[in-house]
DNA sequence: TATGAATGAGAATTCATTCAT
DNA sequence: CATGAATGAATTCTCATTCAT
């Protein structure tokens, strides 16, 4: 039967990865050694290899891991809200508390893993059309019912979008200063709502 | 001090930075030996040596070369227009022409130098304000001037136009479609400029 | 003593060397893996070392075995013939036909086993001494009958005869064309019989 | 101009070879590790590298090295004798004297390197065939001429001559009594011819 | 007994940097 | 100044062996 070792061998898995986002926060992407994410995660260096094909591969994983879970939080904010409006605003709030919530994982993210090897960025494109995709069609709709103008294509506009919110977030993790990124989503969404020619007032939210 | 050697000095040393960007380029920024920029630029490895401390100052030398060039232009493009609206889409013009002119700069970049040494961050940061520096003041004039509505703070909405244009440029780099990059910056500027909450209409340009 | 798990020891103890022998012809002495011997065997890896000390005294085990069974044949087949000449081209072609029955064994035999590792030569020298003696005594009871000439002593002439044996079956081992190896029998039996100056003509069998 | 640099180069690959084969004589081919070789040839592990692709590539290299210079003392003994009977005797004594004027690099020989890795095994096979066309050479002349009997193929004959004469090296590397390896010629040509069939009695020499 | 996940010592190879020419 | 051969520290990955289950 092979549910309890299947856990188990997802566990460690994971351990491995908490080991991995931790050692690649603090010494970047390139200066993190094999040896190093093994110690982070309390194993053997050779059990790194039982779980991963090679340090690349673990450094995917580490990527595609954080990325499913920002994803899946996107999404289901989709669900949440009914107008496009304010679909818009809970993504822009998610995106900056997703990635505000862990400092450490963040750095990974926005400044090593992203734009780093080309078969991540592969992935990252594959994973970023996802983002790109689930933000067009809030966009989309907004613009089908005259919540936004249609002046430019959804996909273009979310790009621009993303760009917004992503330059919020790489500045907050590069910044010395202890803001909360949280804080950012305001003017994020002053910013946005009125690049998009939102028609109606701001929420009192 | 004499000139004439120096100025050959100085000669090789931008021969060498040139073999630099059109290795790391090609290769990324990992995987970029020092003997291979050598070939590239057609000295012996140890010449390197000559001119830069290491391999690490090296590419700091590649960054800082870029970035400065990249800041002339946007500096002198505020001198030639005089209104802050007209500034501001010269500024975004500029912008993704500088990048989009050379796909291989850009490139390394883009992908590559931005997010990867820390000290590389640090000198990032420095250049980095420079150009907020001025875009914010672009946006200060503006909003000083009534051109662009003031409910945010200039530093805050020069970091997310910066987000804007930064993103563009990204995806045009990973792109595979050969599509110019200037030519979204007519989105770009509406946008922002809506964004901004200018006044009046898009210029005819 | 219990005989019946005796039994199932030694079953298994086949097993993993019939799975060694498999392994090993596959893919060579050094490339063999102990987990790979295990899979052939279809055991766990650590079982491997419940009836083996070490993986190089598994691999001894492999060769002593093959040895083993050679040497049994050609001993007996001394007691089958009765005169040193019909001994001799017994024992010929014994030892063409036992390698060539295996190719798979005779690779592990000839190629990769009997030169590698010293004390794996020791016992080769052991198990080698065996055979050659066999062989010596059937040439000095021919040279004391007049069979075969006395003017080189049996232990010389033994190696000698192994030699073209030996080689024969390396040369046959590392051959593309699927010749039948005891086909070289009468070719051998021809060369070495006169080497020997054997007396009467060559047998009708 | 190349001359100096290319006879530094080659004499450097040289010492790296000879140290190559002073630890493989002493550890055994498997055991060798490179960094073993490095010291032995005086030179540092990397240095091994701006001369040979790899380890493989280096033990090929030595192989290659004993062979052909082995080879070419076989080849040439083949223009200082007139009839074949005198061809051959020279062309085992050269064997064996070849063999046995260097101890060391006979235990390479006989028992490392001749039968261990796959490409080994391919350019084993490319030097011995010249080895064994020399020889056949020699023999089919012979069977022309009438000196040997010719009843049996040239080919399979010099198969059977090398079996005689590399059994008689590999016990001389593998016995612990420090005879000369020549001592044995008499014996093998005593044996050789006569299992040629050659009519003329033994010469003087 | 049997298992196989975990271990960690060990090996090949790379490449930034040096320095004799 | 320029060269490029040599260096050797550093790193990834392998695999024989162990041991808790």
């Amino acid at each position: 039967m092979p549910p309890r070792k299947v856990k188990l061998r997802d566990e460690k898995r994971e351990t491995i990865l908490d080991g991995a986002v931790r050692v690649i926060a603090a010494k970047g992407f390139h200066r993190t050694r094999v040896s190093e994410v093994a110690k982070a995660a309390g194993v053997a260096d050779g059990t790194i290899y039982l779980y991963f094909e090679s340090k690349d591969e673990l450094l995917r994983a580490v990527y595609e891991r954080a990325m499913n879970r920002f994803l899946e939080r996107g999404l289901l904010a989709l669900a949440e809200a009914s107008d496009p409006r304010a679909q818009l605003e809970r993504f822009i709030q998610l995106h900056l508390e997703c990635v505000g919530e862990d400092r450490e994982l963040a750095a990974v993210f926005q400044v090593d893993l992203r734009k780093s090897i080309p078969f991540l960025q592969e992935l990252s494109l594959g994973l970023l059309q996802r983002y790109l995709d689930a933000l067009a069609t809030i966009l989309d709709r907004g613009q089908r019912k005259g919540s936004f103008l249609a002046d430019l294509p959804p996909r273009e506009l979310a790009k621009m979008v993303f760009g917004v919110l992503d330059e919020l977030a790489t500045n907050w993790v590069l910044s010395e200063r202890n803001y909360r990124l949280e804080s950012s989503a305001a003017d994020a969404i002053t910013f946005i709502t009125r690049a998009l020619g939102c028609s109606q007032p701001p929420r009192s939210n």
